[in-house]
RNA sequence: GGCGCAGUAGCCAAGUGGUAAGGCAAUGGUCUGCAACACCAGUAUGCGCCGGUUCAAAUCCGGCCUGCGCCU
């Protein structure tokens, strides 16, 4: 036992609520530690998509090697199995190099999906069965498709709300295409042990001072022409439907060009929605398993910060 | 100074005698193929203040305070 888990890799995770300064602290981890950088944000995928994602800019990257970010078009699709796959890849490449992956970002699902390895293969690519259920529930109402579920797995049935219709739908999915319950899977794959010696670092703030960075973010994004960045991106072809247009900045924007609202109204709610954001953020992480939290304000500066993480890192490591 | 209207949670707001709707915000939570998604749960022993009528008052009566409008 104790020998296996001398085997198990490094991983170093670096996460936190959205505008928290994750970015910031990532370039001096991975310059101090021999890291790469491995983003886990489902919209800094994509290419086009800089001033309303915060991307990192390739001056402020300062050599540290970055993976998955600019790498798909904006009507590409972009989900968890994806991420997964890509990002375990990436994660071979850098071992190979002797170095250690950082992962760097804010989606929390993507990151659990790495680190406790989800299974998530049991299909291809058919979607009728999904579409047909779509239909049925709007035609006949959520609680149908919940009564439906009910019969099939009822442990899934109790604990998805009826009105979480996509939820309830992909739980009969995968009831009908392995004839197992999604709640059964669930559970077996939450008893996974990571398949890696990690350090998972939570960067946090009082919800006042992050609150506060987030409303100046937001304006700062717009003086820098997030209009015109989602202006271009509508001009070749973008639409609300596509995954990338989900994002936060960008389905408000294109909101306000519909005239569905004016544009004052598009940056209120930017900032409204990226606040309840960092709040869901902040629930999820935590109830993670073995996180380290990172109060900024416990710190005397960036500086500080770093080194104390440095120190800790290379401890762990002997590095 | 006089007359009129208004005053219900952080904000908007329903309620005209029978024991405080709703929305937003704030907060907490769920999440295992759309996750920057989708979804859920609370939040006024209290209706500007004081007193009165009544079995019962946010609702009726009187006074006061505050805001707005009009008049002098």
């Amino acid at each position: 036992m104790e020998n296996l888990k001398e085997k198990k890799r490094p991983l170093i995770i670096l996460t936190g609520p959205t505008a928290v300064g994750k970015t910031a602290l990532s370039i001096g981890l991975a310059k101090a530690v021999g890291g790469e950088i491995i983003s886990a944000d489902s919209m800094q995928v994509y290419k086009g998509m800089d001033i309303g994602t915060a991307k990192i800019t390739p001056e402020e990257m300062d050599g540290v090697p970055h993976y998955l970010v600019d790498e798909l078009e904006p009507w590409e699709e972009f989900n968890v199995v994806v991420f997964q796959r890509l990002c375990k890849k990436y994660m071979e490449q850098i071992y190979a190099k002797g170095k250690i992956p950082i992962i760097v970002g804010g989606t929390g699902f993507y990151i659990q999906s790495v680190l406790y390895d989800i299974d998530f293969t049991e299909n291809e690519a058919d979607t009728s069965y999904r579409q047909m259920l779509e239909q049925k529930a709007e035609d006949e109402g959520a609680e149908v498709l919940h009564q439906e579920l009910a019969e099939v797995d009822p442990e899934s049935a109790e604990q998805i709300h009826p009105n979480n219709v996509k939820k309830v739908i992909r739980a009969l999915e995968y009831y009908h295409q392995t004839g197992q319950k999604i709640s059964e899977h669930n559970e077996t794959q939450r008893q996974k042990e990571s398949p890696y010696d990690f350090i998972y670092y939570v960067l946090s703030l009082s919800r006042e001072i992050l609150y506060d960075r987030i409303n100046k973010r937001v304006d700062l994004m717009r003086q820098e022409g997030l209009e015109a960045e989602v202006k271009r991106l509508e001009e070749r072809g973008c639409t609300r439907e596509m995954v990338s247009m989900q994002g936060l900045g960008y389905k408000e924007i294109l909101d306000a060009f519909t005239g569905k609202c004016t544009m004052d109204e598009a940056f209120d709610k930017i900032k409204l929605e990226t606040r309840h954001f960092a709040k869901r953020q902040f629930t999820w992480f935590r109830r993670e398993r073995t996180v380290t939290w990172l109060d900024k304000e416990q710190y005397d500066g960036e500086d500080t910060l770093l080194a104390h993480c440095v120190e800790e890192i290379r401890e762990r490591f002997q590095i």
